[in-house]
DNA sequence: CAGTTCACTTGCATAATACAAGTGTTAGGA
DNA sequence: TCCTAACACTTGTATTATGCAAGTGAACTG
């Protein structure tokens, strides 16, 4: 477990794993606009060491070649499962802006939203996850 | 979630939490002899920030009044999930030192083994975590 | 009462992060 | 073609966090 915190032990690594999983960013320009604040400097770097240990690959998009395409890999969207717990426990202890009324279905549907995020994934849909036509992770 | 990570958005509030909630650790010295290498300085800045958020307790030994004992709150007890999943995650995709039957059957009995971590935080049980008779998160 | 254990603090060097500005490549429009 | 803008970064520098060694004070131990 150790050697996954000096992964994810750190502020940033996470964000951008959960904002890749579920709000369906792609590139560069998104994660720096997500409100969160991160440096440009350190966007770059997390999304480095994420592509070195597997989790991100990033890929030129064929029509705008500025652009870069960041996914998971399986090793990424295996994630999921933490995130999701993560959110969870924050919702119940720390002040939130996610609604308690979603957040008790996903408890109640793990697998159900699980089973979502991984389709999404396998069917590279794009949209934000939602769950009965709410959006999650606000 | 970015607010739960800027509590734990660090290499070693979790491993504390870990070491609590499954090796049976309770004081200062025995953090500092885990073998993970955490500096004194940081261990006392990093007990106190989990106490300022609520996820460990101290207090004071009534029989060796040298000694503060750290345990986990509700909160900080309801991160077993979070945990649990991270050690998986890591099982899967890290070397790691914990054996793979071993996590296997903690994936296919995951209600069962946090009803055990709860079990032995209510219980105060001082012995660390067991599965079938086998140590945990080695 | 001397020495040890325990839970820290303090001081200082090094590393990580944040902020601002700049660079190179690609795209789109006149 | 030339100009401007978008995109994905670098680079430089200030600030903050971390790591290491040593030290402190209170409490126990012989």
């Amino acid at each position: 477990m150790s050697i996954s915190l000096e992964l994810f032990g750190d502020r940033w690594s996470l964000l951008i794993v959960r904002d890749l999983m579920v709000r369906g960013f792609r590139t560069f320009k998104e994660f720096l606009e997500s409100g969160e604040g991160i440096a440009t400097n350190i966007l770059a770097d997390r999304l480095k060491k994420l592509e070195a240990s597997g989790i991100v690959v990033a890929e030129p998009e064929k029509v705008d070649r500025r652009k870069l395409n960041y996914r998971l890999t399986e090793k990424g969207i295996d994630l999921a499962p933490v995130l999701l717990e993560l959110l969870i426990w924050g919702a119940r202890h720390e002040k939130t802006a996610a609604p308690c009324a979603l957040i008790d279905r996903m408890e109640k549907n793990r697998e159900k939203v699980l089973a979502e995020i991984r389709r999404r994934w396998r069917d590279r849909d794009p949209a934000p996850l939602q769950i009965r036509g709410r959006w999650v992770w606000p």
